[in-house]
DNA sequence: CAAAAATAATTGTCCCTACAACTATTGTCA
DNA sequence: TGACAATAGTTGTAGGGACAATTATTTTTG
């Protein structure tokens, strides 16, 4: 190797032959970097296990799952839309699968023509009670190997508030 | 498909009491989207403020983050496919439109002629210092609010360790 | 009340990514 | 050595989600 890599360029002094050291040092920065790979990867992880059972993809299980808590087993497109943290136009069309599927269906509201709730059908139900074991094995796998139950909802508070920091914080 | 499943209520009747209580209890569970939902609103909010000064988005600064940290500033193919989860196909064309853009070059390997790196360009080293401090700020508003730097650190051991657990965990 | 602003959802379009199939090179073993 | 498997990367294709523009309804305001 050629050891070049000693010097470290000061802004606009950059050395003509490349190299900088320009690593991640700030601790904020590997808690985002950790956060983005182990999503990706239990994502990736949930996924395959959906597949290998011929279930529908995790953001089906997503609408699922949210909508199934709502009163009524229903929820406005709008509110769905930000629990989900995905846009509209994009649930739009998600939605459009699951009705496609049968698994939902579009109700509307009587006082005001505007909004449209995602409403759960029975066979979405019972698509949800096939799905949740899957996704529940899965995660057990994941977390419980390393992290206790107290930790586990330690690390749900945690998440929750940067979540909250980075939705509100300075608009 | 659909068993004994009671009849769909209509809009205005009562609530099904029966068979359905299927919210998500399991604290595994919770910590796994509150991490998805965490991830997706920080996501959000950093893609948004590259945008806002004209860069590119969020996903060329993981390429040059990670191979500017590489020794030589550069890195397999493969490797960096793993370090960012995603897959190597999409890698491929990942590299293509930074190659394309003058921020990295394809370099190849003398011994293996099957393997090429993705080698950082001094255009990607200036790119990089232009992109970092908007990510380093965007996250101190995410993180700092709620979260200490000793915190951070745990939070990254924490979904470290499910990571690992989530890609070796039970092949 | 009429006009304008605001809100809710949908639609059209494009880009990114995963998936699978393919090429090229290296390793293994008879 | 020669065939077969394994590995590294790339390419073709399809689908999902973001973004901006559009439609429909409600709310506000002069």
């Amino acid at each position: 190797m050629m050891g070049g890599m000693s010097e470290q360029a000061t802004a606009t002094e950059a050395a003509p032959s490349e190299v900088m050291q320009c690593p991640e040092p700030t601790p904020h920065g590997e808690a985002w970097g950790a956060l983005s790979r182990t999503h990706a990867a239990v994502s990736q992880r949930l996924q395959e296990a959906l597949a290998q059972g011929d279930m529908p993809p995790l953001p089906w299980y997503e609408v699922l799952a949210t909508v199934a808590e709502a009163p009524d087993q229903r929820m406005r497109m709008g509110d769905l839309a930000e629990a989900l943290v995905i846009t509209r136009g994009g649930l739009t069309k998600l939605v459009d699968r699951l009705v496609k599927a049968g698994l939902l269906e579009r109700t509307f509201c009587e006082t005001d023509r505007r909004v449209s709730y995602a409403t759960l059908l029975p066979a979405g139900v019972h698509m949800l009670r096939e799905m949740r074991p899957v996704i529940v094995r899965e995660l057990e796998v994941a977390f419980s190997a390393n992290i206790s139950v107290a930790k586990a909802n330690e690390l749900r508070d945690t998440l929750d508030g940067v979540r909250t920091s980075a939705c509100s914080g300075v608009l």
